[in-house]
DNA sequence: TGTACATCAGTGAACGCGCGTTCACTGATGTAC
DNA sequence: TGTACATCAGTGAACGCGCGTTCACTGATGTAC
């Protein structure tokens, strides 16, 4: 219960610790509702009021973790595509990346990618300041110009597969009691059908 | 503020007025959190200790209420389908009418389709019961297999449809500060994509 | 070297709110005799 | 025809809970003189 108060000067350590917990409060939670300011604090180990030496308020707290939640996201789909041989090949990789990420962390990708349950207006802080999942987009619309290489408009066909690949997850993960057909199957399938395959 | 008792041997009106008034709450909520039982009451003008003379608890209001959100779901496919010339025109009508309903009534898609937050279990009622939204699926697969005719799985090819339309749907209403594409275009595009299309 | 003071990193208690659910009740309406 | 009683369709008040947020405070550590 004798929590150790940070030494003098290094307050800003809460907030790494804040930001942390919080993570794996929303591995856990069912939805962002569950990620509540007493949640976070009980699992940092800390009284709630700690928590605003830091955040002005709970939307803000839930930014960060959104926030941290696509970075964390971006950096599994980029790391499993480097290991691809040619565009179409790290194309195919970044997908299955994509619903192993789900799969294996439900709680981030529901709360992340549901933007948290925040508001319009309430993500992006300052005015200008882009959504925080525009660059996760921007990096699958990359792999999917440089399959198309030229081609007519990529930012389409990044939509088309984004959407399918949510949707698969989303709806896997809310109804998995459903007759699913092996999912990496099913992504090869749209990949062909999309014309992003790897040699056809 | 005087509401009218119901005459004696009418009590189960009330059940009716409070799934009408419910599917009203839903209809204005992002998410499910928010139809609550005293939001149900407040809206069908009655006391929340009322609602428990029809529903054993809140997960049984709100399986209810899901139960009546997929068959108005099912009830607007069906007669946007039977406008359609043909198999593949019914299909595509039907898939345009998915993005239409989601896009009129946000409250009763994602609740609905999100399965009302409830957890697995909470939703079947009794064992061997489907899921509400089976029938909704097997309705797409249907539709799916008349385009095919035939041809090899179509509930392998019904499902990549309904992740993609889910996909497109459920990101375009949490992230309308994207660039999205003309939706109608891009279902069609798709379509094309999964030989589905109408006169190809 | 000593001491008064400022600052920092938090704590503890409390507020008002909405929630699901319970319990005893009320008042109108029908039925038995 | 009258009256006691049962039933029905709800109401009103209360419970315990978790929440976001505020406010005054505490105790350790550094700094000025």
């Amino acid at each position: 219960v004798a929590r150790v108060q940070n030494p003098r000067g290094q307050g800003e350590r809460l907030r790494e610790e804040i930001l942390e917990h919080g993570m794996q409060v929303l591995a856990g939670a069912a939805h962002a509702r569950d990620v509540t300011i007493r949640a976070v604090a009980r699992a940092a180990g800390v009284t709630p009021p700690a928590l605003y030496l830091h955040f002005p308020d709970r939307a803000a707290l839930l930014r960060a973790l959104v926030e941290r939640g696509f970075r964390a996201f971006d950096q599994f789909l980029d790391a499993a595509g480097q290991q691809g041989s040619g565009p179409a090949e790290e194309l195919r990789r970044r997908c299955h990346a994509y619903v192993q990420f789900a799969h294996r962390h439900p709680g981030e990708y529901r709360v992340v990618f549901s933007a948290a349950g925040l508001g319009p207006g309430e993500l992006a802080v300052s005015e200008g300041e882009e959504h925080p999942g525009a660059p996760s987009f921007r990096a699958l619309v990359d792999a999917v110009a440089a399959v198309t290489s030229g081609d007519s408009a990529p930012l389409l066909k990044a939509t088309q597969l984004w959407s399918f690949l949510h949707g698969l997850v989303d709806l896997r993960l809310t109804k998995p009691e459903l007759p699913w057909p092996d999912l990496d199957e099913l992504i090869d399938t749209t990949l062909a059908d999309l014309h992003l395959a790897p040699e056809r």
